[in-house]
DNA sequence: AATAATGTTGCAGTTTTTTGCAGTTTTACT
DNA sequence: AGTAAAACTGCAAAAAACTGCAACATTATT
């Protein structure tokens, strides 16, 4: 087995399971502890996976995937974005940060809404191109190969210039008291500033992310207005969050 | 076994099974490992494979692809392609424009040049992505869905900004008297600005287009540093344009 | 047809990369 | 604080890669 192949298999379960363990990864590849060890520290000196102690962890929930099957968890992203689809009017201006739910939502997009929408995603932004009377503004920057979005300083001085009606935000981790989280840094700082500049603010997050809490705070609970998931609105799950005052669709 | 033979059959086994091993291939094929090296070399050159210790990986290029059997004439604009490759060094800093022409360039680049690349077309942004070398800035604004590149003044605004080494233009008019034309009435715009920030501007151009004129002029002949066709530099129709002192390649 | 120019291939010698191991240090947890 | 797992360091062996070179094949040129 090649390096390159092994680290693959690693990226690849880093992304599906979220973490890694250095034994079990020595045992499912045949290799030394070493030489995970050692793959291990070149992803992280590439910043595809964070190196913590005993194995590693998932940097960017934001990884494009290219091919539909491979998305984690898609059924369930497609739940919430047909959902939240009912959320859209004729003439509103949206901003949509990156990941797949919001790419699934784009692909559910009726063929006669009329809309503007704000990204700094390009697959997002070459989805929306199949909607003729949608107007798609692509915010310009430094490209994350990656996750295939921009990021710096250009994409936060244009998401504060705007006025927005929806902002719909591709949630990494959202908990009652540490409200939503974010796995990556730059992209935090981003999410922030589409917050402030949304009249209406919409999480959508998958199940197996809520009351899960990641590294660099984004708001609070109270900065949202509503939760869009693939459970049920009755569901106990929900309630903590619909007591705090967070409409769940 | 001819070179190209051994070189295809590599081709076609890494498409299979994405990965491929020096020293298998050198017994398959009844070569020295030092043969298919070279081979591996030559296809990770030309963006074909990615070479690795041991072998060789399925780089995923055609991610993103522009139905390839429906680009115009695209033999032709490989040739452009080919011979333009020739003037990038590392670490230049590079304003290419849309169509597809550049999209075939930004297919040719080397794995292992370093470059820094702006550009307002999304799919070239998308080809780039797989260059590690390559740093890509994507200019945004609002995105043109026929042409799939932004537009609007804040792309003027952030290219009249910067200073590159090279512009690489895509050109649909070219003609010794009237110079550089252009069919689309924002573009032209553009590529006017493009030509202002460049040291050097190279226009690329198939054959079908010489001596002829669109109907937005954009600059003089004497603007101009260098001409990439598909002809041989020494073609009859290429002398006019060599007389008025543009270096044809 | 002969010859020159160019391209291809294998080999020997050297350098680089990868990997596992032993010994030591650091970290996490009770 | 004590303990066990994990991480780091240096080292050595094996594999792979690179370099220059010579032999051979192919193509172009006179």
């Amino acid at each position: 087995m090649l390096k390159e192949e092994r680290q693959n298999y690693i990226l690849d379960k880093v992304r599906e399971k979220n973490k890694v363990k250095s034994n079990e990864l020595a045992v499912e590849l045949n290799v030394s502890e070493d030489t995970i060890r050692r793959d291990l520290n070149q992803l992280s000196h590439n910043g595809l996976i964070l190196k913590v102690h005993g194995g590693a962890l998932a940097t960017h929930q934001n990884i494009y995937q290219f091919n539909e099957s491979s998305i984690f968890n898609r059924e369930n992203k497609i739940k919430v974005a047909k959902k939240a689809i009912s959320l859209l009017q004729d003439g509103q201006v949206i901003i949509m940060s990156g990941g797949t739910t919001n790419l699934e939502l784009s692909r559910l997009i009726p063929q006669d809404l009329k809309l503007t929408v704000y990204t700094y995603s390009l697959p997002i932004a070459m989805q929306l191109v199949e909607l003729p009377n949608v107007e798609i503004i692509l915010i310009g920057g430094k490209l994350h190969k990656k996750a295939l979005v921009t990021v710096g300083v250009n994409v936060i001085k244009i998401l504060s210039k705007i006025k927005a009606d929806i902002c719909f935000l591709g949630t990494s981790g959202i908990d009652v008291e540490e409200g939503i989280t974010e796995v990556g840094y730059e992209v935090s700082f981003v999410k922030r500033v589409m917050i402030a500049s949304s009249h209406n603010v919409v999480s959508l997050v998958t199940s197996d992310k809520l009351n899960t809490t990641q590294r660099y705070p984004i708001c609070d609970l109270s900065e949202i207005h509503k939760i869009v998931t693939d459970l049920d609105p009755g569901d106990p799950v929900l309630s903590p969050f619909i007591i705090k005052g967070v409409e769940v669709l």
